[in-house]
DNA sequence: CATGCATAAATGTGATCACAAAAAAATCAA
DNA sequence: TTGATTTTTTTGTGATCACATTTATGCATG
């Protein structure tokens, strides 16, 4: 593993270069999670060469990336064949919410009798390191273990065929996360994980089925405030970036 | 418009360039027709060479498209990093067409209150176009006026947020299909979008569910036939290709 | 005829360059 | 100062090349 440093001196700490994965699917890698963990503003333009002299790599690693994630639904195309983060209305915010409950929920469902013991306790881990990320307010680290702990029940079906899909509607609503987060600590937080698990240790498909809906809503509820998210669509919300100089490092070079 | 010819004087007649579009765009529009009308074969790889001097562009291009087509699961990326034509096994098929069925129902009736008396009339020419391809035995016209049938309905909505994951289902089953329609002389036919089209004039949302479901299962159901399907997932099903060299020219250079 | 091995061909990856279009900056006129 | 116009820079597209790895081929040996 090799620890990469950009030219502006931020650290991927997260987005390490394994040595056997290619360019191009580190960079992948790389501008997944930075828009996953909402590090990158919706409307901002994403250059082939910024992005290449950030990582330090030639032109064609990045051009290939950004054509996965635009053809993932992570970035839009633009006319002018120019890519960038796509903003978010609050009608489409709505879809990609009930796309999520409809896809999650029957995920889910097919996934319970093929749940066994370990995949249980790997759940329980999981929900307990997202916890610790919330108490310790890392938003990043809340968001990635969320996504971890749905991913371990789901992928418990031998043919998750609908795991992708579901990811590329987590993608959507990365940069929406941070957003949410930020204003979490305000509300009360009941913890859905813990009755997901209950639901399936007890095989409970129904129980199972409104406690996933449950911890969607519940989880991008705090998005929904419509003055935040219109905000958030003009591109004015302030996302609180940790690193605000890895956002300006992806658009200029 | 130009049409083009390629080195084996193989006719792309429906996938002229278009004088505006790149050639990238082009050859991802050839290659989608190509793996979605089932004019390739599961297993088959497909190389970048091979279809950069097929449609007489440089590896660019077809690099690109190749990307693009895999990241939508129309194609798949082997752990040798060689792209080709993804199997499908009974299993998996199931779980496919479940997903269509929930995501398609879904955008049905998400769509209902947004048709107007235009988008159905179009509808009613579409499924005339696709029974008049169905009576003259032309499996590629069937398929997709068939899709456009469906597509026309789901578009209504708004924000068809739906509709690229729907259309993903379809790329994946694009093999298939053309299985399922040299079979579909043997059957007996109801035509399902006559049902759907009643149930969007009298706005009842239960009746267009039903007979979206309906209208997947049966059109899927021909190519469910075990035996078959199996044949297929090891190559060996015989997909009555009108144009074999194409195939072949885009294994070869 | 079958099998293991050395050679040759093909393939994916990554880098670099030229070119035209688009965006940004600079300049000039009112 | 403002607005239009020209110049400069930036950007996406496409082509070509080198390199390492994989795959296919041919050949000798058993």
């Amino acid at each position: 593993m090799t620890k990469t440093v950009n030219q502006y001196g931020i650290n991927f700490s997260a987005i390490e270069r394994s040595d056997t994965e290619t360019a191009q699917e580190w960079v992948y890698r790389a501008l997944r999670y930075a828009v996953m963990s909402g590090q990158v503003q919706p409307g901002m333009a994403l250059t082939i060469r910024g992005i290449a002299n950030m990582l330090c790599v030639s032109a064609m690693p990045a051009r290939e990336a950004l054509w996965r994630l635009t053809s993932e639904g992570a970035l839009h195309l633009k006319a002018n064949r120019r890519v960038e983060v796509p903003t978010m209305s609050p009608a489409k915010l709505s879809e990609v919410l009930q796309l999520r409950i409809l896809l999650e929920t029957h995920a889910a469902e097919r996934a319970l009798p093929y749940v066994t013991e370990e995949i249980l306790s790997q759940m329980a881990i999981l929900n307990e390191l997202q916890n610790e990320a919330l108490r310790r307010q890392d938003p990043e680290q809340t968001i990635i273990q969320n996504q971890a702990f749905h991913r371990c029940l789901y992928e418990a079906h031998p043919n998750p065929v609908s795991m992708p899909l579901i990811e590329g509607l987590w993608l959507q609503l990365g940069p929406l996360h941070r957003l949410a987060l930020s204003n979490m600590e305000d509300h009360y937080f009941t913890d859905r994980h813990v009755e997901v698990i209950k639901a399936v240790e007890t095989q409970n498909p129904f129980g199972l089925k409104v406690a996933i809906e449950s911890d969607i809503r519940e989880g991008a509820g705090y998005a929904t405030q419509t003055e935040l998210l219109e905000q958030y669509a003009r591109g004015e919300a302030p996302l609180d970036l940790p690193e605000g100089e890895f956002v300006e490092g992806l658009l200029k070079q």
